[in-house]
Order: structure tokens, then sequence, then C-alpha cells
DNA sequence: GTCTATAAGCCGATAGAC
DNA sequence: GTCTATCGGCTTATAGAC
């Protein structure tokens, strides 16, 4: 593959990845695609072979980086566990936001390539899930229910009305690690932790 | 309007409404949409006006039925006040799953129809704010970042990954009494909400 | 590898018959 | 009020020139 190619092909995911999380992929045509990344019209096919190609091929290349591999893979204690996952999460959001409104959007409409994407990230959520449990157990955490609060957390995790509710902001913005730090405390108290003095 | 005016009518808002919340907007033609309905392609046009009108008629007469009037309106304590709001919101939730997918999509996509939304929802969420703030000053919750906070709380109500989540869920389904508790159990404790003894 | 030109089909909308 | 037929526009995709 030579350097031009690769560019090309790479400024055509950049766009694809930009356009497709603002606007759908119904919302988008490829001409924008194309267009967005200075590229003729007929590269996408010559590349990707079509529309729906470009967007498996876009999914695909999120999945071939690890994201949370270490998170899974330490034994943690529950309350340091939770606390790495804010923190890598939040900042993965902050650092992805068009990757995150992408997965938003298949996750709502409940498309068929929510499967690969299901298979990839759940690692990560049965691990969250873990981290709860224990927590009850070892009298860290009290709560009743662990799927309703596992849905309070991941609610909070991976909430998506950043923009949407920009109107009512009164703080301006902040940096990540006070949200980090906020969004810890709110969580560990939720869960009735209760940090030892 | 004569009943079987009506009744088209209601068969087509009722058909946008199932299929604009399953495949979204632009996924969604008005084709399918008089197909499901066992209408013709043409009374779209002739009842709504468009594909963009129908939309708007969808939106408009979800909020002609009183939702939080009362919420709003209502002059409540902080806790008593997010308790009602948390029980409302999550049975309204309950109660028209297609509407929330609606509202959700339109929110990640952050259209031009998302302005009709906002206008009717957001005195909902600045009462919501200003029991925050208004528990805040009074002593009864704790919290650094109205913002932040805010964000937490919204993320818990209107958390969007019930059915992708579907498959970690270890308990079954439970009732929706079982939620509301758990839920602003979870809140209250997060906002560091200390009940009088 | 890149481009133009064009094919073939679906889209929303509507004029006009009934 | 309902329907058929059709229009113009835009879509994806590709054949073929360079």
């Amino acid at each position: 593959m030579q350097p031009a190619e690769q560019d090309v092909k790479m400024r055509l995911l950049q766009a694809a990845k930009k356009l497709f999380a603002r606007q759908g992929f119904d919302g988008t045509t490829i001409r924008q695609i194309c267009e967005e990344a200075d590229a003729n019209v007929a590269l996408i096919s010559y590349y990707f072979g079509g529309k729906d190609k470009i967007f498996q091929a876009l999914i695909e290349t999120v999945f071939s980086q690890p994201l949370a591999k270490d998170f899974v893979s330490r034994d943690l204690d529950p309350v340091e566990g939770l606390k790495v996952l804010i923190r890598e999460l939040t900042l993965f959001r902050m650092r992805e936001p068009d990757l995150v409104r992408l997965f938003q959007q298949e996750t709502i409409l409940n498309g068929p390539r929510l499967d690969v994407m299901r298979e990839h990230k759940f690692p990560l959520w049965i691990k969250t899930r873990e981290l709860l449990e224990e927590g009850r157990a070892r009298g860290l955490f009290r709560f009743r229910s662990l799927d309703f609060t596992f849905s309070f957390v991941t609610g909070i995790l991976l909430d998506s009305h950043g923009p949407y509710f920009q109107p009512l902001s009164t703080e301006g913005e902040q940096s990540p690690e006070r949200l980090i730090e906020d969004m810890t405390d709110f969580i560990l108290s939720g869960l009735k932790y209760e940090p030892a003095t």
C-alpha cells in the first residue's frame, strides 16, 4: 500500500467518522464524505466497495485499537477499579466525541452491527458489573438491585445529553479532572461508599 | 373533523412514531409510514403537508398532553420535587418507549428538529436545575458543580442503554416501583442527601 | 489512482381522476 | 377523502477515459 493511497483511505475514514457521527448513517451521503475528504466521488467504491462497507471498515478500525484491555485484565479493588474506569472512559470520551456519538446512534437504532460492538465492549461492562457485585459482597457498597445500579452507573458514564443541555449550562467549560472527580464522588456516594477516615 | 378522517390521521401518527423511533427520521420513508398505517402514499401530504410536517405534528401531539405541567408549576420542596420528577418521568418512559427512542435519536443527531422538542421540554429541566440549586442552598444536597451534577442526574433519568445491556441482566423483569425507589435512593445519595431521622 | 459521465432506482411531493 | 400516475431531484454505484 503506497503512502498516497494510505492517505486518501485515511482521509475518507476520518471524514466518514465525522459525518456519520453528526448526521447519522442515513443522513450522510457518500458525496458529502468525499467532499469533506477532498476526494473524488468514486473513491469510496474504489477503496471500500460502497457506503455500507466504509461504515463497517470504520467500526473495525476502532476495535483494532485496544481500549480498556488493562482495565479488564488488572485485578483491581472495587473502589480503585471504578475510579480507573471512570477516568479512562471519561478521557476516552473527551478524546473521541465523534466515535461516542456514533456508538450511541447504533445503540439506539439497534441496528445489525450492534452485535459486533457488543462483542468487543462487553468484557469491559462485565468487569464493571463484577466490581459492583464484589464491592457489595465486601460491604463497601450498598444497593438492592445490581441490574438497576449498573444502569445508573452506565447512565452517568455514557451520558449523551451534553450538547442538548448546553443552553442550560451556567459554569462555562471546566477541566476534565474536575469532571472525573465529581463523577467519581457522585457515583461512589450513590453506591453508599464511605471512605475510610 | 369526521371520524374516518380522525382515524387515518391517528393511524398515520402512530405509524410515524413507531417507524421514526426504530429507524430514525432519515431512515424512514413516507411510503413505509403509509404502508404501516394502511393508507395511501398521498395522504401524508394531504393531512400534514409533508414528511417534516408529520414529524412536527407528532411532537406536538405528545406535548399537548400534560406531562410535567404540574411538576413545573407546583412549588415543591427540593427532595419532594425530585421524587415526583423521578416517578413521573420513569412512568412516562415505560409507557412510551417509542417516544423515548425518538427523543434520544434526535437529541444525539442534534438536528434542526430538536429545537421544537427543546422548546417544550426545557421548562421541566430548568425546574430540575432549580430544585438542585435550591437543595444545595438549603444544605439538603452537597455537590460542587451544578452543571456536572445536573448531567449525572439526567444521565440516570434518561438512560437509553436498557436494550443494549439487556444480555447482561441477571435479575429478570422488576416492577416499576422498585426501579423508582432504587433510582430515587441512588440519586439522593449521590447528592449527599441525609434523610432526617 | 483519479476523474467524468451516466446509469438505474428511490425519494418526497403533487396534479388530477374519481 | 382517497387514489393513481408521474415529475424533478437526489441517491449509490460504476463503466470507461486518462
